[in-house]
DNA sequence: GCCCAGGGATGCG
DNA sequence: CGCATCCATGGG
């Protein structure tokens, strides 16, 4: 997508594939607010302002080069869509989130937050979250900074418990005890099969953990995660009482295949903000 | 008070 | 294998 940045700005000046409410409004992202008209997003230790213009929007940030990434905006979402409306039930979910991007999300950050969200809200994530940067996290001007591992790793269980998590809280001491084991930057080298593999040895992360962050992490766009509205939505649209989730995502990648990923995700936000 | 949430772990057959 | 049950906690 066409777009220009200098020091501190992003300018883009295509509202047919951007638009941020999509984008950070989908499920895929929980460090996010809106406020004075404005969306603010967080990630790492990053942060971006996007801001309405008439003919597109801009993009306020110290770290440019690192959002054109994180919004991956050489992508064309164009092609994507049009590739996507050959599929007629996703002709109302593309027009509903025409401007959805899938995000490059740091992979620590992504692995923490979805292992956060299982069988969990959208708002209670959120918040869950925001204590965790509050507690572990480096404090920056205005903000605090997802916690790295090593600043994690400091936490108890009790800990956790406090900022909310529930019975994750175990889970997610568990998974950073695994985590000393392994060099992440390593596993950013792993096949995609061996990626998956990795991921479902954490506690707390099994199939739709980790499809998630294989999609919103690792960018494979092959993934299809399932969960409670995707489920309502194939029980829908195929007039089925189907409960196992690992079939309806073989069902979705075999149709969709590396456009996965998208249709999930216009789906997703469809089904879920209109029932 | 009830059902549900971007499910996963565990145990039982 | 497939399936049932349990799991904390807050939103609506």
């Amino acid at each position: 997508m066409n777009h220009k940045f200098d020091n501190n700005t992003i300018k883009i000046k295509d509202k047919t594939q951007f638009n941020p409410k999509h984008i950070l409004e989908c499920g895929q992202i929980f460090r996010y607010k809106f406020e004075n008209n404005e969306y603010i997003v967080y990630s790492g230790d990053k942060k971006a302002k996007i801001v309405e213009k008439n003919d597109g929007y801009i993009i306020y940030t110290d770290n440019p080069t690192y959002f054109i990434n994180f919004f991956d905006l050489k992508a064309d979402y164009n092609r994507i869509k049009t590739n996507l409306l050959q599929f007629n039930f996703l002709v109302e979910p593309i027009k509903f989130g025409s401007g959805i991007r899938i995000l490059r999300q740091q992979l620590f950050e992504t692995i923490i937050s979805f292992i956060i969200s299982a069988n969990n809200n959208i708002p209670r994530i959120k918040n869950s979250i925001e204590q965790i940067c509050v507690k572990f996290g480096a404090k920056k001007k205005d903000f605090y900074a997802f916690p790295t591992f090593e600043q994690l790793s400091k936490a108890t269980t009790l800990d956790f418990v406090e900022c909310g998590l529930g019975y994750r809280a175990s889970q997610l001491f568990d998974t950073l005890k695994i985590l000393k084991f392994f060099n992440l930057e390593k596993v950013q080298t792993m096949s995609p099969e061996a990626k998956y593999i990795f991921l479902k040895t954490l506690k707390g992360v099994g199939d739709k953990v980790a499809s998630c962050v294989m999609l919103f992490a690792f960018g494979v766009s092959t993934s299809f995660p399932v969960d409670t509205w995707i489920n309502k939505m194939y029980n829908d649209v195929y007039d089925t009482t189907e409960t196992n989730r690992e079939k309806i995502s073989k069902h979705f990648t075999e149709l969709f295949k590396e456009y996965s990923g998208f249709a999930q995700q216009y789906l997703f936000y469809y089904y879920k903000e209109n029932k």
